[in-house]
DNA sequence: TAGTATATTGCAACATAGTCGCATTAAAAC
DNA sequence: GTTTTAATGCGACTATGTTGCAATATACTA
């Protein structure tokens, strides 16, 4: 199963690059002039998460977002994803802090995904 | 705009005490014997969290859990809930960690709520 | 205890997010 | 140019959660 590189993918890309933010998926089809449909954008961003392009965040408010992560990079397989994300209740704007948190589990817990999400106002929005 | 108490706040609080964990909507509707109605359930838990009652979180997958956090208790309206938590992938279980994390949000950021979860396997699952 | 105000419920409809099957299209390889 | 098959578009479908409204039942008052 060899990916192939089609304009979906490229534009869905350059819009996660572009915007340096967790997109949603209406967040990214508003951000493409193309009209790609909602099952692709799904797939593809899917893709970019088994290939390790991309992680992915659910939100508190039961969205998933994608992120093409600064820290983690292209380092295929490697993400770890361990680190808090935001989530601004007024613009919305979902984004990646840089710290990383390690959190010891109960003994016999083994750990696989990490979801860290704080929900509230940005530095822009906390200030109206 | 005054709390009333019907047999279905009763049942519902009386299922979440027993389990002792968190639980989403439809493991409350499958342990209990009468049949109250997903919109009810969804009404009586959403007010037990404006009660401060029981705090809310949403999973990695999506879903909504409730749970009356052992740490927190009967403190109304002074829930952190900034507790981890933990789905366990194999038997659903999510359960509040005792752990509290502090997060050093970036300069002008307001934190409102936490949402932190981590997915794996719990101490019976992992020794499958 | 009967009567009343209104919180709560059940039902139905709705909204949204996400997935899947399948026929069609289009990359990549030959 | 031909072939292979990954990727797309469309539609249908599932699931979760919310809301409007009429009916019910709780709690308060007389």
């Amino acid at each position: 199963m060899k990916r192939r590189k089609t304009p979906s993918k490229t534009e869905i890309l350059q819009v996660l690059k572009s915007s340096g933010n967790a997109l949603s998926h209406d967040m990214i089809q508003a951000n493409i002039e193309s009209d790609i449909d909602r099952a692709t954008i799904y797939r593809v961003l899917n893709r970019f998460c088994e290939d390790g392009k991309v992680h992915k965040i659910v939100g508190d408010d039961g969205k998933q977002y994608f992120a093409l992560c600064s820290n983690c990079g292209e380092e295929k397989q490697l993400h770890s994803h361990n680190h808090m994300h935001f989530r601004c209740l007024e613009c919305g704007k979902v984004e990646c802090l840089e710290r990383d948190i390690s959190v010891p589990l109960p003994d016999g817990y083994v750990a696989k995904v990490h979801n860290l999400i704080i929900s509230g106002f940005c530095n822009n929005c906390s200030q109206l």
